[in-house]
DNA sequence: GATACTGATAACAATAAAGTAACCAGGAAA
DNA sequence: TTTCCTGGTTACTTTATTGTTATCAGTATC
């Protein structure tokens, strides 16, 4: 996404969406939520997201400050990502969404079940 | 987007996502708001969508019951769109997060002005 | 010595989303 | 008669996003 033409409009929505409107960025912050999380563990539970887009989203959100990036010096590698206090006042309204979804939805979860 | 590979996940923020999670919806949705809205004013305010689209992502919406189509039977034709009681249960969640931008991001409109 | 481990990265291919331009209805006004 | 009005639609092109595969480091285990 060309995240320069939000940053100059000046509806805050759009503003908003520069940040954090991509298909991913919710649900990883979703997924880390309050825990320490190394790449690996991410990328298992959301099952469906390559990792060079892992990564690519990763990186941007903490060039963002929404997720902190901790490197460990071992080998094999560890890397611990977590959300920053800015990351972590999304969770409570990324909640809000999902319960809006669950309570109009229903939960659709094994109807049509169709995983790639 | 493709819908379906998102339907099926028991990700609850996954599912939220296969419904608003797109650049435009929440734009759309918050450009709305609680009034009814003639297309072309939508389309106004928002500047930098093309009608095509435009049009696309509110028949999306209306698919899944988060705005109401009225059209009627004059000329030239006047449609106005408003937003369902599931759609404005959306609007104080989009209120927060626009609220937790500009308390993050600080008011950047007319830095980096560059619209297309 | 071959292989596995993790968290990447690079080059490339595929797909999805968005944009562009032309066109339509059909009555009213110039 | 031509032009304008609105809310689209259609066919097509462009751009953005996502995915695939191969590769790397450097130590430990088989």
């Amino acid at each position: 996404m060309d995240r320069d033409i939000f940053i100059c409009h000046n509806c805050p929505m759009t503003r908003t969406m520069a940040t954090i409107g991509t298909k991913w960025k919710p649900i990883i912050i979703y997924t880390i939520g309050k825990k320490k999380v190394r790449f690996g563990v991410i990328h298992a539970k959301m099952g469906i997201i390559s990792k060079k887009v892992l990564t690519d989203q990763l990186r941007e959100l903490e060039e963002d400050g929404i997720v902190k990036r901790e490197v460990f010096k071992e080998l094999p590698p560890r890397v611990e990502y977590s959300l920053t206090p800015k990351g972590l006042e999304l969770l409570p309204i990324l909640n809000m969404l999902t319960r809006w979804n669950q309570k109009h939805h229903g939960n659709t979860s094994g109807k049509g079940l169709r995983v790639r």
